[in-house]
DNA sequence: GATTTCACGATTGTTAACAATTTTTGTCAA
DNA sequence: TTGACAAAAATTGTTAACAATCGTGAAATC
């Protein structure tokens, strides 16, 4: 909201004078999305405020925004800690895309000649090239973040709001229940969908989507978990 | 979060001891919904201050909460207003109704024996009655209530939340842009929805469905605009 | 040795005073 | 009367001190 946090054009060094709280939910959600944050790990009020270099109103506003947002969870006088989903939860964050995501897919396999695929089209190419370099964060947050852009480029601010959501979740509970290393997004399945949009065979798009969305599911196994993650610094200050 | 907010048992009176920032939300909330908080009208904090009997903190979590769904705006150093939505949004809300509740209200037609429908059809006869009352402000909420329970009936809170996002949205849509009195909700089109979903009939039920909201964005002239309300205290304080 | 109790430290929640900004009001001149 | 300008009032943003709560660990008791 407020404009303050844009790093001053007068200030020599790079570090912003005054992060807003835009800033620091960015960065939390950015941590998430990467899985460097793992659930459950507390977010204490005092750690962040060192780590932003900011006051408690700022960082409290922060984890306010983020709670409304799913990512962290609120604990009346204990404090803020990483959304930790359950299994139910699991499960309707997948039932939610599965409603969502075919009819998108179809809409854009459908979809009027000034769509900007080119979104999509470079999104596909970072994903490769992280794959090549095997960057393991830049790969995980990548793979989320194509299904957030399939729902960019309809240009809808609320159908973009609802995938980020239910992207982010996803990205947590991958990182809870995840089995294998590759099990985020598997090989080139997010080309592929995006060819059969480019094709305009929403059919098939559709299909594509729908065995990618399983795929994802059946890398899960609901019985392991991690243990929560503890030096914020080293974590928030540098991502 | 916090459980103080709750009417303690030993508190002879009805006013509750403390409002915390859920109820002074779901408050606010309701207002817009039933269209007695008119889009643009400012929510000075004292004004809410005063009229829950809360601290300036309460108030402030509250309006940051209601910014994150997109209820109010919040202004840097000019307070907060109800949203006031613009064509362009408008069509994206409809685009992303249209995206989503066709194939919700399908799952539904096809969905497993063991959906609580009973919902819906206590939902209707509410609506039935409010009808027969003539109860303006009543008729509004329930009209958009029902879209946000046939997400309900899912009992996915991703769903769920989402609809109830569009919903909102909707009324104030509807508020700023309606032009004809009944042109909330026509007629009977739940009941014949949801008799649709009884007859698990889901081509039938998204077709009731698309006419439904296509009435619904028949009745918008996007070019006549209401003026901002005033007084607060009257209008939410009791509702 | 195990369990309970209590007190301390650490963390979060709240309040009130202060600072900064915007809006209004009043004045003067054209 | 209208417009610009300046002072004043009202409103929002921020900070820091204070209060309340929770977790931990030591001491005491069984």
């Amino acid at each position: 909201m407020s404009i303050k946090s844009q790093p001053s054009p007068e200030n020599g060094v790079d570090i912003p004078a005054e992060p807003g709280e835009n800033f620091i939910v960015e960065r939390i959600y950015k941590a998430v999305m990467e899985q460097r944050l793992a659930p459950n790990t507390k977010l204490s009020e005092a750690r962040l405020c060192e780590t932003f270099g900011v006051g408690r109103m700022r960082v409290r506003r922060a984890l306010l925004l983020l709670s409304s947002q799913g990512i962290i969870e609120l604990h009346s006088n204990r404090g803020a800690y990483v959304a930790c989903p359950d299994k139910s939860e699991a499960h309707d964050v997948f039932a939610a895309r599965m409603l969502i995501e075919p009819p998108l897919v179809r809409q854009l396999a459908q979809g009027a000649a000034d769509l900007n695929l080119g979104l999509l089209t470079d999104h596909i190419a970072l994903e490769d090239a992280a794959r090549k370099e095997n960057e393991r964060t830049e790969i995980i947050r990548l793979s989320g973040e194509f299904h957030s852009k399939l729902a960019q480029v309809t240009g809808n601010k609320f159908i973009s709001r609802m995938m980020r959501e239910l992207v982010t979740r996803t990205s947590l509970i991958v990182g809870l229940f995840g089995t294998s290393e590759h099990a985020s997004c598997p090989d080139d399945e997010h080309g592929r969908i995006l060819k059969a949009i480019q094709a305009r065979d929403p059919d098939q798009a559709e299909e594509l989507l729908v065995s990618h969305l399983n795929h994802i599911q059946n890398g899960l196994d609901m019985d392991t978990r991690q243990q929560p993650q503890d030096d914020l610094t080293a974590i928030l200050g540098a991502g």
